[in-house]
DNA sequence: GTGTGACGTAAACAACCGTTTACTTATCCG
DNA sequence: CGGATAAGTAAACGGTTGTTTACGTCACAC
């Protein structure tokens, strides 16, 4: 990656598929730390190091850029996020995964920005259902509000990468992520236990 | 078309604090649920029923009046959100605050919004952090993590509101809102009560 | 070498954005 | 009344948006 942000670079070889994954990521990281409408399509070629007109040739639209990105991030969530996953292990599984590395915040922030587009909410309300139904399969769970359970752990998530990153409220932004650990573990054991409430 | 949603009324008297406020409701409306940016002035307008020029003569700008909304709805958790609260009947009262009218989840909407400005961005921080605050003390905590686990308890509800609304997930955004309590407080139980772990 | 097609760019395009100006009209006090 | 002032509007403003067009220029087969 020799063409990021302001740095200067070797004049640019002619790479159809370079720009078109250097596009992608620039587009990833615009859209997911400013939202679609606020991104504009030459602060994305800005950031590529390429012409705005790139955009049209290889995406088709903006929107066309947007839905690439999602469907990429909902594949790598989906390929990331296996079935059969010890209950004990998954707290920290999830931190890694969310707040590891940037892409792993990203690919979660994109789920929360919306273009306007119904197909793109389609994509989006089909991963998050998809998820919860592997996370009822890996817990054994068969309770009738299992899979609401499962979501409402998705939702813990999700809101725990907008206070860290988005919103950065103190102390959820800088507490070290292995501090995280041990609430969200309790939460999951709480949500997902098979047999926790009694009457 | 004469005024608010479409619904006809008498053909508008001239009343300043009435405009004023049919601008807010609007605003708070459309920021709410298609964010700054994806918002025109127009839309607003349209949506009050008013012409787009008093938007800047009663806010000065589309990001005065974004603030307005911002430090209004800030305003009003702030009261909704008391101290003291006992620990079991917190998860209704958040359930009933947050889903049961349309008012309280387009206030926890807000909070996620972003206008590009810092102050408002400090704005929500510090909102967030007092409540968070706040749940401390209503359950009488004193662990050093207790602020994070706190507002661990509002990242699960600033999630839920999301899938619920935005994202609109099934089964989450169909089912009753009375059985989103029972695993809420499953929720808030782990994170808050006094001493679940043990050591 | 050379030309041919893909890659990249600069510039222009119409449409829309937030904001301002110039103007009309209702309301109220004397 | 009647005119002064606030409330509301229509239209235009410069700037920015996403997209398209027209044009260089590098790379590779021959």
């Amino acid at each position: 990656m020799d063409t990021l942000h302001g740095m200067t670079q070797p004049p640019r070889r002619r790479d159809a598929a370079g720009t078109r994954q250097a596009l992608l990521a620039a587009a990833r990281h615009r859209f997911a730390t400013n939202g679609y409408a606020a991104t504009t399509v030459r602060d994305i070629a800005d950031e590529a190091g390429v012409n705005v007109a790139l955009i049209s040739r290889y995406f088709e639209s903006k929107e066309g850029l947007f839905e690439a990105c999602l469907t990429g991030a909902v594949d790598e969530i989906g390929h990331s996020v296996a079935a059969g996953i010890p209950l004990d292990d998954l707290p920290r599984i999830m931190v890694e995964k969310m707040l590891d590395d940037q892409a792993g915040k990203h690919r979660l922030l994109l789920l929360l920005r919306t273009a306007g587009d119904p197909a793109a909410d389609q994509v989006r309300r089909n991963v998050l259902r998809t998820i919860a139904e592997r996370l009822v399969a890996s817990a054994g769970l068969d309770a009738p509000d299992a899979v609401l359970r499962a979501e409402m752990v998705l939702a813990t998530a999700l809101g725990l990468v907008l206070m860290r990153s988005t919103i950065a409220v103190e102390p959820m932004a800088s507490v070290d992520q292995e501090d995280l650990v041990e609430p969200l573990g309790d939460v999951i054991t709480a949500l997902l236990r098979p047999s926790p409430r009694a009457s």
